[in-house]
DNA sequence: GTAGGGTTAG
């Protein structure tokens, strides 16, 4: 049986005649002796009312009659139920559920009860549980009616594929709406909306591509939405056929989406088009938020000179900076080493305009403060504002530098108790507070459980804070050990990684492993950089050990690596000592040092090199 | 939930 034949049937019935010839009236009726009366009353028919029903559900209990009934409602000419009906019903099916634990259980007590199982009777129970948010419900109707012979319409496959989005089935979600064979607005507006807020780009780009090829186009929030989408993956040659798309459904494309095109060709490494972008933006002018996106995207390119100019455009016109423009300032001073500014932007910025400092004002704010090593007593932390990941994490950085771990570990063990995904930040900040907190065997046992948790993504830094704790700790060996289990294990390492290893080897001095390990890392594919070499060849320095400092400055000089003023004092230190033996690095130090003569004395070098 | 902003190391 096909459904779309039985949605176009005439139906006749009203109210009165189900109530007469229902096998349930005698409950629904409000006087239930009147029972004879009422059946042979079928005309005159009084037309049926929403606040009718709705009292009539509302009165009865949450059974199979009940059920019925809202059914049978259903079935009257021009009737649909309303949200109240719907919402009363979930209640209903939710204790029948309880009651039958199956929905063919449930449907089996429906038929023997008297009522006749049609499609409308699963679609209406697939809405109930569609409404009510049960899922699994809802996909056991559904799957139930391919039982009963039926095939479902384009409002239950749009429902099903709602219900999927909602479960997280998103293949099969979409398998469903390829299954419609009459798809409609809504079944692509659907599929959007959870693509979109899945970010999913490569999925929005089809469903968008099938949804224009049967002629239909998104509203202007979906249209926004998709936009939105291709700009923050980076997607933004795709992002301009999108508006090219609003234009020709007749679309007005607003200011928002001419500054989603400028941060989007920023973000995707096109400063130029960006830029080409905002002179041609027609039919509306920049907004603060336009603006906002050029000035970010010029300082991100190191274009800080056309940044400020954007800067005073912006002021000559009269707008008046926000929040975020006031973090954008903050984070870019910061950023330029100009910190004095950064802290009078805070200060007095916000104060002067009347505006609140938010969760990405305190993150930049106190990140300037620990890079100026300026720990500024005037930068209180607003306790009204609700502390959200980034914040947290920075708090916590804060403390640590400046000393206050108890405070730090405060602070962790609140955003553990908040609704926060904590991250590789948090649990980074919560090692190195431990460790300063002179624990580190509790920050190895936390360590431990933290490389278990299968949801926390960690990069290099997180494994190397604990390597270099404990090195700083003056615990070698446990460095090391955690060290070469990271590289057995696979954990992500890096330059900095090595580095610290390399530091806990010659801190300990095992400098015949240091050496290893230089090379080691090589074979690894991490390249040593000027501060690995530093760190093994002042250890070399300290030991005296002339040939291999040799040898590993002519290798940092062929990778053409270099070196920083101290260690090269250091190694001519070492080798003039030795004039003879080092005559080949003549001209090594010549070349250090410029034009000044090292053979007489290390007192020039230390001159020259500063 | 139509646009723009924030946090780590040797």
């Amino acid at each position: 049986m096909l459904w779309r034949f039985t949605w176009v049937k005439q139906r006749t019935k009203t109210i009165n005649t189900l109530l007469c010839s229902s096998p349930f009236h005698t409950h629904l009726s409000p006087n239930p002796n009147k029972k004879t009366n009422f059946s042979q009353q079928r005309a005159p028919l009084k037309p049926l009312t929403h606040d009718d029903v709705y009292s009539r559900l509302k009165a009865s209990p949450p059974d199979l009659k009940t059920l019925t009934f809202f059914f049978h409602c259903a079935k009257q000419s021009n009737y649909f139920h309303d949200q109240r009906a719907f919402h009363l019903m979930v209640t209903v099916v939710q204790s029948l559920t309880h009651q039958y634990k199956t929905i063919d259980r449930i449907i089996e007590g429906l038929r023997l009860s008297g009522c006749e199982i049609k499609p409308r009777v699963l679609l209406l129970l697939l809405e109930i549980f569609w409404r009510g948010h049960v899922y699994d419900k809802a996909i056991e109707v559904y799957r139930g009616m391919s039982s009963y012979g039926y095939v479902p319409n384009t409002r239950a496959m749009n429902m099903m594929m709602d219900v999927l989005f909602k479960s997280n089935l998103v293949d099969r979600a979409l398998e469903v709406l390829e299954g419609i064979r009459v798809k409609k607005f809504f079944s692509f507006d659907i599929a959007l909306s959870h693509l979109c807020g899945g970010k999913d780009v490569v999925r929005v780009k089809l469903v968008l591509k099938m949804m224009v090829r049967e002629g239909f186009y998104p509203n202007s929030e979906r249209f926004g939405q998709v936009l939105g989408v291709f700009c923050g993956r980076g997607c933004v040659v795709e992002g301009l056929q999108v508006v090219g798309l609003m234009i020709c459904s007749g679309v007005s494309v607003s200011v928002n989406v001419w500054s989603m095109l400028v941060s989007g060709f920023f973000r995707s490494g096109e400063p130029e088009k960006a830029v080409g972008v905002f002179n041609k933006m027609v039919c509306c002018s920049p907004n603060i938020v336009t603006y906002t996106s050029l000035i970010k995207g010029f300082v991100d390119y190191g274009m800080v000179d056309e940044a400020f100019s954007v800067l005073s455009v912006l002021q000559s016109k009269g707008l008046a900076p926000d929040i975020v423009l006031v973090n954008v300032m903050i984070h870019t001073f910061t950023r330029l080493g100009r910190f004095e500014e950064a802290r009078n932007v805070f200060i007095s910025s916000l104060k002067n305009r009347n505006l609140v400092a938010d969760e990405y004002t305190f993150s930049s704010i106190l990140s300037s403060l620990c890079l100026s090593r300026e720990f500024d007593l005037r930068v209180t932390i607003g306790t009204s504002l609700e502390m959200d990941l980034v914040m947290g994490n920075s708090l916590i950085n804060y403390l640590c530098k400046v000393g206050n771990t108890a405070a730090a570990l405060k602070v962790f063990r609140d955003m553990s108790n908040k609704d926060l995904a904590l991250d590789c930040y948090t649990y980074t900040g919560f090692l190195i507070a431990l460790c300063q907190g002179k624990a580190p065997r509790d920050a190895v046992i936390m360590y431990n459980r933290i490389i278990k948790m299968k949801n926390i993504r960690l990069d290099a830094h997180f494994h190397t804070v604990m390597i270099n704790s404990l090195v700083e700790l003056g615990e070698y060996s446990t460095a090391i050990r955690l060290f070469n289990r990271c590289v057995s294990e696979k954990h992500p390492l890096d330059v900095v990684s090595y580095t610290v290893a390399v530091k806990g080897l010659v801190r300990g001095r095992r400098l015949d492993e240091a050496c290893s390990l230089l090379y080691k890392m090589k074979e690894d594919g991490v390249m040593p950089n000027g501060r690995t070499y530093r760190t093994i060849i002042s250890g070399l320095c300290e030991e005296k050990d002339k040939d291999r400092v040799k040898k590993i400055v002519l290798e940092c000089i062929e990778e053409g690596v270099e070196l920083d003023p101290n260690t090269k004092f250091k190694v001519v230190c070492l080798l003039s000592r030795y004039g003879r033996d080092s005559s080949e690095f003549r001209s090594v130090f010549e070349k250090w040092c410029g034009n000044v003569d090292v053979s007489d004395s290390c007192e020039e070098l230390y001159v020259s090199a500063g």
